[in-house]
Order: C-alpha cells, then structure tokens, then sequence
RNA sequence: GGGCGAGUGGCGGAACUGGUAGACGCGCCAGACUUAGGAUCUGGUACCGCACGGUGUGAGGGUUCGAGUCCCUCCUCGCCCA
C-alpha cells in the first residue's frame, strides 16, 4: 500500500468506477425497501458554489448510506435550464440561451462529479428540451379544460424606456435597474393558474407536514393567510350603487366614521362631486403611475383624499365620507375597507393626518373605559368588550362578530366571509427563453381573444430558431413576437390564419414537477407513468434552501394535487421530510460575493485536497439547517484526519489485512474491538439523526482511540485491528467514499464499499463493563467512582460513601434523599 | 413594526427524553523526531487561584435533589415578512 494519501490520483478511479458498474442506479434492486432522496434542482450557472456542495451532499450521504442499508435509492439530478440569467445575457452578448445554457450544464456537471456524489445519472433531466417542457404544455391544457387556468388582467411594471414588463427585482427606486427609464404600473392580460381554489386545502394539509421544518410551514400558513371577516354594504348617498367593505373587525362598525377606497375601484368615477372631479383625477393619476411597491410599501407615508361623495353604515344609517388612499389595493378583499380610527392603527394614523373624527367603541375587557375620543394616543386594536353600538352593546368582541355578521346576512347586507392573502398565481413571461404558452388566437374563431388551447396531438409547441441579436434585445414587445414565422400560424378549428400567444411561463412550473419526471424520464406517453408514481412516491427527503419557503414549496404542493386529479399520482402531497440547509458565508462571515472577493470555488478545494475532504469538512463544520462560516484552517483539519485515516490503515496494512482469530478477544484486542463497534453505532444513529458533524466527530474519536492502541502484537489484536480497519470503511463511505473505497480494496474486499451493506454493531461490544459514577452532595459533584456496570444501587452508595472527598462533605450531615440514576450518577442529599 | 431562529471557551461546535457542561475539530502552549520544518507524533488548554477550592452556557428571577435543557421578565444578534 502506497504510504501518501494522493486523492487526485483515487478519486477519479472510483469515479468511473461506480459510473461503469452503475452502482447508483435506481430500480436495479427491485424487492428492497424504495428511498427517494431529492435535492432542489439547480440553475445550470457556469459555476458551482459551496451552497451548492453543501446542498447536494446532505442528499448524497444519505443515499449512500440508504444504499448501504439496502434500500433501492432514487437520487437523481437535473437541470432547471430556462430563466431570466441566459436570456439577459444573450441580450448583453448575443449568445443564444440554449448554447450558453449546454455549456453551462457540461462545466456544472463535470464538477458535479468531482465531487463523487452519486446520482444516477440515466435519468437526467433538462427543463429546457421540448421533451420535458412539452409536458408543461400538456398540464397547462388538462388545467385550462378544468378551469384552473385563466387569462385576467393585472398590473405589471412596466419600463417605460425598453417598452417591456420587468420584474420587481428589477426595479430601483421607481426606475429601471437598465435604462432608468421611469416604471410605471400597466394593466396587462396576463395568464394565472387558480391556486387560491386550493388555499384552504394547502393550508389544512400543512398539518400532515410533521416532517418539515417548523418555520417553513409557519411561513406557509401566513402566507396563505386566511381571515374570517365579513363584508358589509355601504349605500352611496344618491346612487343605487353601494360599497362592499371587507373587515375582520365587524364588532367595531360603529365606530367607522369614514370608508376608503381604492383608487382603482369601479365606483370612483361615478361617485365624485363634480367639485372635487379634478382633485381626485389628479390623484388616482398619481397613484398608478407609482409602483406598487412604492406605493404600498413601509414607508410610503398615508395618503388620500376626500371624494365628496357619503356613504351610509348599514346598521345605524350613519352618513360617513367617502375617501380614497394609497394604502387600500384592489385585489385584496373588496377593495373598500371601512375606517375606524380608535381600534386600528393605520385608520388612527390616517384619521390625524386628515383631521377625521374618531369614535370608540369597545371597551378593553375589565380594564379602564377608554379615553375620550380627542385624547386617545393611540389606537386601541385588541378585542374587549362592545358599547355604544345599538343592540350589540355589552357583548365581547367575538360574540359581537358572530351576531352582526348573522345580522348583516339575514338582513341582505352583506356576509360573514372567509379571505385569503394567496393570490393566484400569475405565470405569464414577456420572455423568450421559456414554456411557449400553447395558445392561438383566431379572429374568426375567438373574436374575444380568449386564446384557444393547441390540439393535444399538436404538441409540442417547440420554440422557434432565432437571430438571438435581432429577437433578444430586451426592449419592446415579446421576443417571439418578433418572429414572425412562428407566430403566424394556422387556426385549429376553422384552420384560417392565427397567432400564436407569444408569452411564456414562469420557471416555477418547470420545478413544480420534476420529481416525478425523474421516475419515468424517456416515457413519451404522458408525463409520467402511474406505476412508477406508485413505487416511488412521495419523496422521502428534499433538500434545498429556506428562501423557496413560500413560492416553490407552495406551487410544488399545488401541483401536486393537480396531479392526483389527474390519475397521474397516487399522492397529494409530495415530500415527507424536508430539510433546509443553511447558508455557507465567507471566511470573514459575510455572504460569499465577488463584491467581497471572499468566494471559495469547490473547484480549487478538489483541486487541492481532494473532493473527500471537501465533503467531510463541509458535513463537520456544522448541523446541515444552520449557517456557517468558510474557514480554510478547518479544511486543512479535515484533509490531516484523512491522512491520519490513510496512515493508520497504511501502517497495518501488511500485518493485519490477512489476519484471522477465532478465540474471544480479550484486553487490547477487546479495545480495539470495543472501539470499532462503538463507532459504528454512533455513526448510524447520528446520520439517522441527520447530525453529521457528530457521525465525522466519531470516526475521529476511533482513529485517535486505535492512534492510542499502539501496534497490534498478538494474533487476536491483528485480527481486531483488520476488522477495526474494514469498519472504519464502513462509516467513512458516506463521507469519504473515494477513501473508503481504495482502503476497503486495500483490506480485501472485492465489491465496493456500497455493495458490502451496512453491518450491525456487536451489542456486546458497545457496553462497558465498569461505569463511572458523578457522585454529587447537594446537587454539587464531589467524586467520581468507578464500579460495574450492574452494580445494584446500594452497591453504588457504598462504593461513593467509601470515597474520601465524599466523606468529607458528608461528614456530620443527615442523609435526607439519596437520588440514583443508573449508569449515570448518585446525589446524597443533606439537611 | 410583525414573525421565526440563535446567544455555550480565543474560534466552529458537542451535550439523545432535565443527570459529570465544553465531545470532536481549529487555534494556541510545551515536548519528541529532525540539518530544518509551516510535515508528523505525544501531552496540555473554560475562568479565578500556588493549592484546598470556588465560579461558570447573554442578564435577572422561578420550578427541581439536580437546569445549557422547563417557566416568566429583559438584552443582543441573524434570517424572513411587511
């Protein structure tokens, strides 16, 4: 055996090796137990990063291990190779996506398997080929004929200069992140899929995620954000017309002294005062012309303005003011929303801005009545007890939202309601790189410019070829507008002239079901086959980042419902456990950037110290959901127990590989034995736990341990120490599978280490036979002793009151409670 | 502003259901082998103290024989949402 550890020259060897035999392929062990363990698909950039590395390696040890246990392990990877990133820079530099994005996924891919992970890799997956995203084509069709897929109208930002939607992202104080043009808010068609028709459902089945983070279900749950509440009309003084104002305070309605609108909704132009006409014109005009964000956001102070217009309570006839403000937006609720300036904050805040009158209603519950309405300081919001409020006065808040919101049904006013936060979810893209939405337009056929769905035979859509400088300009109207070969085409009813719709999807529909592509990758009959669905799902680990808390994790959840529906999938929900792992930060503990100069690339690490020791430092600086920071000290660590691994197994090579022992083993070569044994336990019991960085510190503990033994003299302690050598292959293969493979070798084996499962520590091996016992007095340890492991508990009591220091303490002082945890410790408790 | 998470040696982190706080690693100190080492091996390393001993898990209080762990109040930092 070779005394240096050269893992550039073992690494690539086991590489193709398992590649040959394909070893990690799934479904090649049919009757075992199935374990799909997936991590979030990656945006091919050129280059991995350690986010990636990190990611990628919680799914990687636990497959191998998987493997070693016996399961038939599904671990694939593939590409989310649409989107934004090479569609911007084939407008900076002219190269089409599709080439850019094929190099990107060769140089990713080749990292990928520097670094030993075993995917299988039969069932690669590109979202940008016409056989995946055909699929996407096919489920947006099975949607639309189900209505969950609809065209509506919604307000975009829209660049003034490049003439194109752009994303919020993309927008910087108002102006455009590229040309600093103004940003304006446009109204648009756009298409959206009616994920709010599942809100409730997602929210409910959030309780069966046991295995996921907390955290992510909370954001979950508040993001969907349902409120009870009510809507109550508000007739328009001298109109047949009235309001609907959404609340969740109905208690407090007779405390509303003024209603504000939105400056969108349909009333305002028909409500106004001739007088005050151009006041409120000129400020609906400025208020579209703002973003959203801008217009909405924290700290865009309240604005408004008076209507001229009243409107009457429901419940009293009270004639209130009508106003609009920039804080009330038309898509959420009603549109409208009733002020009550004593029992909510921003109505207080408002209400003093405009010199509105504020009156309270509810009184806290057993507390002091309220100050007069002028002196109050600050809203009172939380729920108390009704007065001043007709019929209702004396109830508590609750009782009071039931009794007038079965008011306002029974007398036709309005209703109690259910809202959600979740909008639907608007997927259409100005873009080129993307889904082609598999619409037509016809003139004859569709005069309303519904869209007409593409013939199912007829799919897929395929984009088209393009002069990329001449269609990827990022300004004007949608790139394959340009084209006008494409779009041109052919009506599939009446077979007239046609065009095509020329927007695309969101790249969250590509990521929406690619887990289950993955089970039937090449299958050209539908986008997977239900037998495989049945086998394999739902996904028994996903690993990826905390950030897709909300957006991912949610249309994910969703689509998968969809998916059931449609007989596809046996599940309706996708992923028992998830994991999110944390952020790996420069060395100097801010985010890694080329801003800083402070990127590690995974690259230079193989290159210098192999891929084993990137894994192994990577899994032991820390638990996988926490964050943490690069430290080069700590890698140098990693790599020198690797060498401490390789020497040790080195040094006995010769003596111990071929030794055998059958008698019992005894003094040192029971340690050696014990050592071994214990370390294989501890390191399956941490993995299932998830707890990495305490599996490596095991194996460190052993090697340290079997450092400390010494060289093996007798035959026994050959024998313990070639069987210490092969186990410590055993654990070490989910960390340092190049390492654990060339020593297993080493140590005769003749089938790679994932082959040889996962042996069972010796329970006699893994008990010591004398325990140290704390001894405490009061509660303050004072000793401790040693005796054996059955020892009975007045056995222990002697053993600790026989003891000096013991003694001492005790000395002239009453017993009163003698406490005793087996195996642990004893405390003398004294009055 | 709201929500969530976290505060443990010089540093990263251990401590499973309340039971010897600081495993393991880094760094540092000392020694060994060496012409030499930033290689390797061995030992030491929470703090105060020569020692006996005492003090210690962000601060303060509580429950308990016993609290890093459970409960209450407060402080600081990080992330997400607004």
């Amino acid at each position: 055996m070779n005394e240096r550890y050269e893992p550039q020259v073992i690494e690539p060897r086991w590489q193709s090796r398992w590649e040959e035999a394909g070893l990690f392929r799934a479904g090649r062990r049919p009757g075992a137990p199935r374990k799909y363990l997936l991590e979030m698909l990656p945006y091919p950039s050129g280059k991995m990063h350690m986010g990636h590395v990190r990611n990628y390696l919680i799914g990687d040890v636990l497959a191998r291990y998987h493997w070693m246990r016996g399961f038939d392990v599904l671990h694939p990877m593939g590409w989310d190779a649409f989107g934004l990133p090479a569609e911007n820079a084939a407008i900076k530099d002219g190269v089409h996506p599709a080439l850019r994005t094929a190099e990107n996924i060769r140089s990713f891919k080749a990292e990928i398997r520097s670094l030993g992970y075993c995917y299988d890799w039969t069932r690669e997956v590109n979202t940008s080929a016409p056989e995946y995203y055909r699929w996407n084509q096919w489920f947006f069709i099975q949607m639309l004929e189900r209505g969950l897929v609809y065209r509506r109208f919604s307000r975009v930002n829209w660049c003034t200069g490049c003439l194109t939607v752009i994303a919020n992202e993309q927008v910087k104080d108002g102006r455009c992140e590229r040309c600093d043009a103004p940003v304006v808010d446009k109204e648009m068609p756009e298409w959206a899929f009616r994920i709010t028709r599942d809100s409730q459902a997602l929210l409910d089945n959030l309780d069966t995620l046991t295995e996921w983070p907390e955290r992510i279900t909370k954001a979950q749950r508040e993001w969907i954000g349902r409120s009870e509440g009510a809507e109550a009309e508000f007739r328009i003084e001298g109109l047949s017309d009235a309001v609907r104002v959404f609340t969740t305070r109905v208690d407090t309605i007779f405390g509303c002294t003024y209603v504000v609108l939105a400056p969108e909704h349909r009333l305002v132009s028909k409500l106004v005062a001739p007088e005050r006409r151009a006041e409120v014109e000129a400020f609906v005009a400025r208020m579209t012309a703002m973003g959203k964000e801008q217009r909405t956001g924290p700290d865009a102070p309240k604005e408004g303005v008076f209507t001229g217009a009243f409107a009457l309570n429901p419940f009293n006839g009270e004639r209130v003011p009508v106003w609009l403000a920039n804080f009330v937006v038309a898509d959420y609720g009603t549109g409208a929303v009733m002020s009550v300036p004593a029992h909510d904050e921003r109505d207080f805040e408002f209400a003093r801005k405009y010199g509105l009158p504020l009156r309270p209603v509810i009184k806290p519950a057993g507390g002091e009545p309220l100050a007069v309405a002028d002196a109050m300081e600050a809203a009172f919001t939380e729920d108390g007890v009704v007065q001043d409020s007709g019929a209702f006065s004396g109830k508590p808040s609750p009782g009071a939202r039931d009794a007038m919101g079965a008011w306002l049904d029974e007398k036709g006013l309005g209703r109690r309601t259910i809202t959600y936060r979740q909008r639907d979810w608007g997927f259409s893209r100005q873009r080129y790189w993307g889904t082609p939405i598999p619409i037509v337009y016809c003139e004859r056929c569709d005069p309303e410019r519904k869209g007409l769905p593409v013939p199912l035979d007829q799919l897929p859509v395929v984009l088209p070829e393009i002069d990329t400088q001449a269609v990827l300009t990022g300004k004007g109207e949608p790139p394959l507008a340009k084209v006008a070969a494409w779009v041109n085409t052919t009506c599939p009813q009446c077979k007239g002239p046609a065009r095509r719709e020329t927007e695309t999807m969101d790249t969250f529909v590509d990521s929406c079901w690619y887990y289950a592509r993955y089970l039937s990758p090449h299958f050209d009959g539908a986008p997977f086959e239900a037998e495989e669905a049945k086998r394999w799902l739902p996904v028994d680990v996903y690993v990826g980042g905390p950030e897709h808390a909300t957006m991912h994790l949610l249309y994910f959840r969703f689509w998968t419902r969809v998916m059931r529906e449609l007989g596809l999938s046996p599940v309706d929900e996708p992923v028992k456990r998830l994991i999110t792992q944390g952020i790996v930060n420069g060395p100097d503990g801010r985010k890694m950037s080329k801003r800083w100069g402070n990127v590690v690339a995974p690259a230079s690490i193989v290159a210098k110290y192999g891929a084993d020791t990137a894994r192994t430092y990577v899994m032991f600086a820390g638990p996988p959901e926490r964050d943490f920071d690069w430290s080069d000290e700590q890698v140098e660590g990693a790599f020198r127990f690797l060498k401490r691994v390789w020497t040790l197994a080195a040094q006995h090579h010769g003596t111990c590989r071929d030794a055998r022992f059958d008698g019992a083993a005894e003094g040192k070569a029971l340690e050696i034995r014990r050592a071994a044994h214990k370390c294989l336990k501890r390191v399956g019991e941490a993995i299932e736990r998830l707890s990495f960085n305490t599996a490596i510190a095991g194996i460190m503990e052993c090697i340290n341990a079997l450092y400390a033994l010494g060289t093996p003299q007798t035959d026994a302690e050959k024998a313990a120490m070639g069987e210490a050598m092969r186990l410590l292959c055993v654990v070490l293969a989910p960390f340092a599978p190049h390492l654990a493979d060339e020593l297993s070798e080493a140590y005769g084996a003749t089938q790679p280490v994932v082959e040889q499962g996962w042996p069972a520590f010796d329970p006699a091996l893994v008990v010591d036979d004398v325990i140290p016992y704390a001894v405490q007095v009061n509660g303050k340890l004072r000793a401790e002793v040693r005796v054996p492991v059955d020892a009975a508990e007045a056995d222990v009591r002697a053993a600790a009151e026989a003891d000096d220091k013991v003694k001492a303490a005790l000395a002239g002082k009453a017993v009163r409670k003698f406490v005793f945890v087996p195996k642990r410790l004893v405390n003398f408790v004294v009055g």
